[in-house]
DNA sequence: CTGAAAGCGCTTACAG
DNA sequence: CTGAAAGCGCTTACAG
């Protein structure tokens, strides 16, 4: 028995006889054998290895992420691994190609970072998720926050905030620059407009929405509503809140935008825009898998709903 | 310049004279060349990828090792792969092997798992992380309960807790066996049982507490205070009390196990026991990455100590 | 349907 | 200090 005979066996070529294959299997099961994944990667030319590259893997955001990725990619018969991206990104593009990455899905990629420019000019596949750049296109998975935005401004306006402000995520992501126009957008077709005071800007996570409450809060006149540029943020605010010693709703009102698990917890109840995140990491690993099998194809963009889920952080302003 | 020179001089191979290593490296730089690390592993015959294999990725006590566990193995030259364990685990060695991982940190092991054992058998190096399966020896790093259980229990029944229940984790780990011992063994020390009733077990996470909570306050006569195998479980726990308008010291009064970032917060304040996993984690990765550069060693096992973090969850029992 | 040959990109003795 | 040869474990034409 030749070893293309057992490779071809293996891997159930169709111009292997069914005797053959069964006699293969039956032996390598007995041996223990199964085929290295490193030798067939050389000889391909490419692994089945798919990297996820993120800035801050402690964020409680991207655990929700990770979990259904890596679910999804070992469906499709692929391996998750974890890069983090310093911020020069310079070495992570080398790094992609001399592991031989078959794909990675960038999950931090900021407006103007130079990484998607370096992956495409060494022919690395990779999509966008959540967030784009838009100056090298690719595959992306996002999130439409329109819907949400609305059913939130319209919950909030109706229960009669006109003094509102926000802890929007950074400015140089397509997430922040995005969730940021809509609301601005939405207000301004209300006749409300946002203070150039009240509004924050910072990275995606908890110490940004916790000082951001507090400097809010430490005004003589504060916003009586907070819009928070995701659950993370939101949660540093509420907790800011607390520790205070203000009350949420009754003193102030702070929204989200995620959903993740913690903000349904009784003890937290945040309201917020919702939307299928677990789907979007699927979809991103089903999105980069054919794209690895089919890099001529148009660039496909996957847009995801949103909705309004009212919980117990917004409430009427105090009059 | 042949390919042998290139590789050494790559490599800093003391055998290559500065002056071909430095054309060889600006060469490389001008070119954008790095060596292919799967070239590499081939030849060598090991790869520098760990595995992290553990159950639920879902889980936040595991976002908390895989940051400081990747951080470090970075730091190491090394690459984290993410394996979850199927009930069964067969198929878990097999696939180490056959994409040729150089080891796998083990954090999700039962006492019972045969992962350990298909592991040694086939050569692969691993430590075993928070948890430990005694029939397969190997490199540990764990936590030793005892201070931490002994400064939450004396504060507990220096308040005045007779009456005590509690949500264990899984019997079939180390871990959740080994706090439960050391519970019974601190109690008993100061003669206090615990009743059978009010005792519960399950796996390591949100809805463990929670049901258990439930079940427990369901009762005619439930404890004053509730134990909690970690973290998470005691998140459960304090939301069910939360969704039931059970006060929380005031009614009931909650401990966990792992002091979680989660806990600190404000809307939290979990008294808790503490110890320190990122410090852990990377000592894992340093265990490991040593073991697979000396395979014969000894296993060495390295303890972390736990202390008392007394916050707002352990009150006084109602009279 | 099966096998011999060549090659993927490295590293490791072995010469020189 | 440098290079030619062989091999790591696969796959892919190419014959038969």
């Amino acid at each position: 028995m030749s070893q293309p005979t057992v490779s071809r066996a293996l891997r159930d070529d169709p111009k292997v006889s069914e005797a053959t294959k069964q006699r293969v299997r039956d032996a390598a099961a007995a041996l223990g054998y199964s085929p290295s994944a490193i030798g067939r990667a050389l000889s391909v030319g490419r692994s089945t290895r798919v990297g996820l590259v993120v800035t801050d893997l402690d964020n409680q955001f991207y655990a929700h992420v990770i979990a259904p990725l890596h679910h999804e990619l070992e469906r499709l018969g692929h391996e998750l691994v974890l890069i983090t991206e310093s911020s020069d990104s310079g070495p992570v593009a080398e790094h992609v190609v001399a592991h031989g990455l078959c794909g990675v899905v960038l999950a931090t990629t900021t407006v103007d970072s130079i990484l998607p420019a370096r992956l495409r000019d060494r022919g690395v596949p990779f999509v966008y998720f959540n967030r784009t750049a838009p100056s090298v296109p690719a595959d992306s998975v996002t999130v439409d926050p329109e819907q949400g935005v609305r059913e939130l401004l319209a919950d909030v306006i109706g229960r009669g905030h006109r003094r509102i402000g926000a802890v929007f995520g950074p400015r140089n992501t397509s997430t922040g620059e995005q969730r940021e126009q809509v609301v601005r957008a939405v207000l301004d077709e209300n006749g409300i407009g946002l203070a150039h005071r009240d509004v924050l800007h910072g990275p995606f996570d908890f110490r940004t929405g916790h000082d951001g409450m507090r400097t809010l809060l430490d005004r003589d006149d504060p916003p009586t509503l907070v819009l928070c540029g995701n659950d993370v943020v939101a949660l540093g605010a509420l907790n800011a809140a607390k520790e205070i010693g203000v009350d949420v709703p009754g003193d102030v009102s702070i929204a989200g935008f995620d959903d993740l698990p913690t903000s349904g917890w009784a003890l937290v109840r945040l309201s917020t825009v919702a939307y299928d995140l677990a789907e979007m990491s699927r979809e991103a690993a089903r999105l980069l898998v054919g794209r690895v099998g089919n890099p001529g194809a148009e660039p496909v963009h996957a847009v995801y709903p949103t909705r309004y889920v009212a919980r117990d952080t917004v409430g009427a302003p105090r009059s």
